[in-house]
DNA sequence: CGGGGGTTTGACTAGTATCAAGTGAGGTGG
DNA sequence: CCACCTCACTTGATACTAGTCAAACCCCCG
C-alpha cells in the first residue's frame, strides 16, 4: 500500500481522484496531472515547517497530519487535523506560516503552487475549486476560534470526539467506534488544554458511561446523545 | 462625510481605490466599479447575521466592523475586527458563517457575491486578489487560534494593544495613542475573556506604567517595549 | 441635575494548570 | 520467551488564573 514503487501508477490514479479535480473535464485532469506527485511520510515526519518557502499545495490521500504553530517559548498550538480528501498548505503568501507533520504514516500528493497559479488562469474552474477549499479552511479555523475562546474543557473534548466521528465512524453505528490516532498530547495542544486534563475529562466521560476506552487509540462512544448535550452544539 | 446624497460620487471613487482593484486596469475598474454599491451603517448596527444568504462580499472603507458567532447558550464570540481597507464576508458558500456588526459608524462598499464570481471568469487578476484576501483571513484566524488556545489573560490584551497600533499609530510616535472603539465587553469576546478581566488588566498595565487611560476610548501607550515582551510574540 | 450604560473594583469560587508519582502497554534485547 | 525499558497515559495533591457575583464609580447625554 506504500511501496514507493508504485509511484508512477498511484500518481494516474491521483490526478484522476483528486479534490482538485472531481469533475469530468480531460483538460483539467491533464493539466493537474503534469503538476502532482506524490510523497510518503512516516508518522511524526515533518512535511514542512513554519516560514519554509511554500511550494507545494498538499492533499491527505492517506492517513492523518496535523497542522501547528508555536509561541516564542515553546508552547504549541495545533490549529486543524487534516484527513483523507482534505488539502493543506493552501492560503500561503511566500512562505507556509504553519508548520505540518505526519500523525499516522501517510500518503500525500503535491501539486507545485507556481503551476497551480498557472492552471488557475488557464482553467478558471480549477480557481472556483481552490477558493471554496480555502473557503472551508477559513470555515474550520473559524468553529476553532469559537471552540478555543468559549468553551470548558468538557465541552471541548466532547466537540472533538464529535468532530472525529464524523470522518470516522467505522461502522456508522451506535455505539461508534472511534479510531484516535493522535497523542494525548497533541488533542491538548489541538483545544487550549494540558495532558493531564485531556486524560481527566476521558476518565470522567467513562465513568458517566458516555465513552469506553478498550485502549489508548480507540475510543467507543455508547452514548451519543448525552455526548452531544454535553459538546454544546452551536447553530 | 456619511451624507447619503454622496453616493453616487463616492461609489466611484471606491472603484477605483478598492482593495479589489489596485492595478491600473481600466477593465478591472469598469467591471468593479458595475458591480459596487455604498452602503452606511450606525454604530452597533447589524449588517448580516449568521446563517442570512451571502448575497454580498463587502469591503470596510471607513469606520470599523466585528465579526463574531455565538453558541447555542448564548455565549458570544468575536472572531475579528475589520478596519478601513479590509473586505469581509468572503469565503462564505450559500450563507455567512458569522454575524457581522458595526462597531462604529462605517461607510462600506458591497460587491454582489454572484457577478463577482462572474467577473472572476473573465478577469483572472480578480481571482487571484480575492483569493490573496481569503488567504490573509485564514492566516489571521490561526493567529488567533494560537491567541486563544495558549496565551494567559495579560499576553492576549498585550497583542491585542499590539494589533490596535498597527491599524492605529495616529502620531506614529512613542508615546503611541490608541482609539479604541470597541467596549471591554467586545474586547473579552475577542480574546476569550470576561469584561472584568480585561478591565482589571488594563488597570494592572496602568499600574505597571506601560499604558495611560486619558478615557474610555482612548489608550496610551507609554512603554512600547515592556509591552512587546509581555505579549511574548511568536514566530 | 439625574439617569443609564459602560467600566472599575472587591470578595469569593471554580476550573484548569502545575508538580509529582504511579500505571500500563509495546518494543527490545538477553 | 521473558525481563526490562521506555513512553504515553492516568491519577493525586496543590496552586493559581480567570470567572462569578455584587457593588460602586464615572462618563456621557439628555
Amino acid at each position: 500500500m506504500f511501496a514507493h514503487n508504485q509511484l508512477a501508477t498511484a500518481s494516474t490514479e491521483i490526478a484522476v481522484n483528486s479534490v482538485f479535480c472531481q469533475d469530468n473535464q480531460v483538460a483539467l485532469k491533464n493539466q493537474l496531472f503534469e503538476i502532482s506527485s506524490l510523497q510518503y511520510v512516516q508518522a511524526k515526519e515533518t512535511i514542512f515547517w513554519e516560514g519554509d518557502p511554500s511550494d507545494y499545495v498538499y492533499e491527505v490521500l492517506e492517513g492523518v497530519v496535523l497542522l501547528s504553530k508555536m509561541t516564542l517559548d515553546g508552547r504549541r498550538q495545533i490549529t486543524g487535523f487534516v484527513y483523507p480528501g482534505q488539502p493543506f498548505g493552501l492560503g500561503a503568501g511566500e512562505q507556509h506560516t504553519y508548520t505540518a507533520e505526519a500523525v499516522t504514516r501517510s500518503r500525500l500528493c503535491r501539486y507545485s503552487h507556481n503551476r497551480m497559479d498557472q492552471s488557475i488562469t488557464i482553467y478558471p474552474a480549477l480557481g472556483h475549486r481552490y477558493m471554496a477549499w480555502t473557503s472551508s479552511e477559513l470555515a474550520a479555523a473559524q468553529d476553532q476560534i469559537l471552540l478555543l475562546g468559549r468553551r470548558t474543557a468538557m465541552e471541548k473534548i466532547a466537540s472533538f470526539l464529535l468532530r472525529l466521528s464524523e470522518r470516522n465512524d467505522e461502522y456508522g453505528e451506535d455505539p461508534m467506534y472511534l479510531f484516535v490516532p493522535m497523542t494525548r498530547h497533541d488533542i491538548g495542544d489541538y483545544l487550549g488544554l494540558t495532558t493531564e486534563t485531556v486524560s481527566r475529562t476521558l476518565t470522567l466521560l467513562d465513568k458517566m458511561g458516555v465513552i469506553e476506552r478498550p485502549n489508548q487509540s480507540n475510543i467507543i462512544v455508547s452514548d451519543l446523545d448525552h455526548l452531544m448535550d454535553l459538546a454544546e452544539n452551536d447553530t
